[in-house]
DNA sequence: GTATCGGCTGACGCCGCGTCAACCGCAAGG
DNA sequence: CCTTGCGGTTGACGCGGCGTCAGCCGATAC
């Protein structure tokens, strides 16, 4: 006999039998006939195409995009050079997602301060979508940008900004003033600034109130926070209430 | 009011309102209540709750993880190290993808033959497990070893050994020699060791056979070994299929 | 006869929602 | 008063590539 059952098939080629079945399913493969009592019968040239598909389903190719090169309406080398493009890209924003991963491992270790600048850090274009509904069209697009044109220098800067920011309000704090104290606004508005140049846009009044109330509610921020100084925390959202209250739209 | 609507949520983080009730669907964050007519209303624990899970989502975690995160049930910075480890496991099946789908492209664009070897080459963990029943276990496991042992010269040098086999063998053809010669068969003998020593074991006749049908069959593989001389992959193929009768248990 | 093997055909499940469809409650405008 | 429209609700299907039952059939071995 020329042909095979599926047992036989499925001990060449390795696939399991209910893929057999689900690629005729499909109509990517179909049995060269059938034998008693329904039996799928396959013969040479079904077994070759099952392994022209199986090479390039190792590729990563997709089911459909397999037939349509099969059935001869899709050039091969260019749906591979095609696919080469998306798993390039599928690199990239591994990388970036790891970097940020790392970053985030790094900031619950008790490094930096979790500083909001980093939300935009390992923005994807898929999030950016999702981002650019939470804070606005322009300001995702020029954040991105910016994040984009930074130096691994200029990033690891960041932290060390909010530091400084973060000390002289500290020292305003255990040097009595109150959260609304003119001299304390003043430092705020640098702080709100530094957000704004990493948010790359102003935060409205709603924005601004909203990051502060991450400050203290969120355990993860406050706990950074409060490691300034204990009650910092409390003391920077107060500041920042004030600030928004006062001079935000 | 402290608590909000489902299109003020949407406003605030970007989620959509089909997320929101998905999330409460499983269970990962329920609203607050529900005000009149069923609405649904979050309250400022569930805005922060829905931050968190949105920040650990954008990471790349699984729902379930962060519902067991946030509910304490796992520590985040070791659910996030072994996420880390799965994010560079993907990459580097990715890189490996990514060079054996760039080494068919050139192989397409009439670079040298493709060689049998080259099914090894990109071996990732889920099909080894698929070539493990397809050729067996422990030819797998070895050829996987060789190839990873193997430096980048190495890899270069393959199709250059098959080039001298196929040389040879062509050399004999225009000769004169019929495939079932015995200077023939010596060279074919080359030919089923350096497939053995790539495959790292000992093809058997069923095996051998069916890469010598493979040879004439698949248009791919008669195409490149055709250039070597016209008719060749068939007197190649005649040659492997006298062999294996022969020799091959 | 019956137990077993090898095959078959559905159908559900995975994951994270997008995308209908069908319905309800409330306010504004005719 | 009715209509229209908005904003919300609850299902249910679909996506990709099969794994994994459940339930049935035909041929063979004991």
């Amino acid at each position: 006999m020329d042909t095979w059952t599926t047992a036989h098939v499925v001990k060449l080629t390795g696939v399991t039998a209910r893929t057999l079945r689900h690629y005729d399913a499909i109509g990517l493969l179909a049995p060269a006939g059938a034998g008693h009592g329904g039996q799928r019968r396959y013969g040479r040239p079904e077994l070759l195409r099952l392994q022209q598909i199986l090479l390039l389903k190792r590729l990563g190719l997709r089911l459909d995009t397999i037939a349509q090169i099969l059935e001869g309406g899709l050039d091969e080398t260019q749906a591979l050079r095609r696919h080469a493009a998306e798993i390039a890209a599928e690199q990239e924003r591994l990388a970036r997602l790891a970097a940020t991963v790392a970053d985030t491992i790094r900031q619950l270790e008790g490094g930096t301060p979790m500083a909001p600048e980093t939300w935009f850090t390992g923005l994807d274009d898929r999030h950016r979508e999702e981002a650019r509904r939470r804070w606005g069209q322009a300001v995702v697009e020029r954040a991105w940008a910016v994040v984009q044109d930074m130096t691994p220098e200029q990033r690891r800067a960041i932290p060390a900004e909010f530091d400084r920011v973060n000390a002289a309000l500290d020292a305003l704090r255990t040097a009595g003033h109150a959260p609304g104290d003119a001299p304390v606004q003043a430092v705020v508005a640098d702080h709100h600034r530094l957000v704004a140049r990493h948010w790359d846009s102003e935060p409205g009044r709603e924005a601004y109130t909203g990051l502060a109330a991450l400050y203290t509610d969120d355990p993860r921020f406050r706990e950074t926070y409060d490691r300034v100084g204990a009650g910092f925390a409390a003391y920077l959202r107060a500041a920042m209430d004030a600030y928004a209250q006062e001079r935000l739209p």
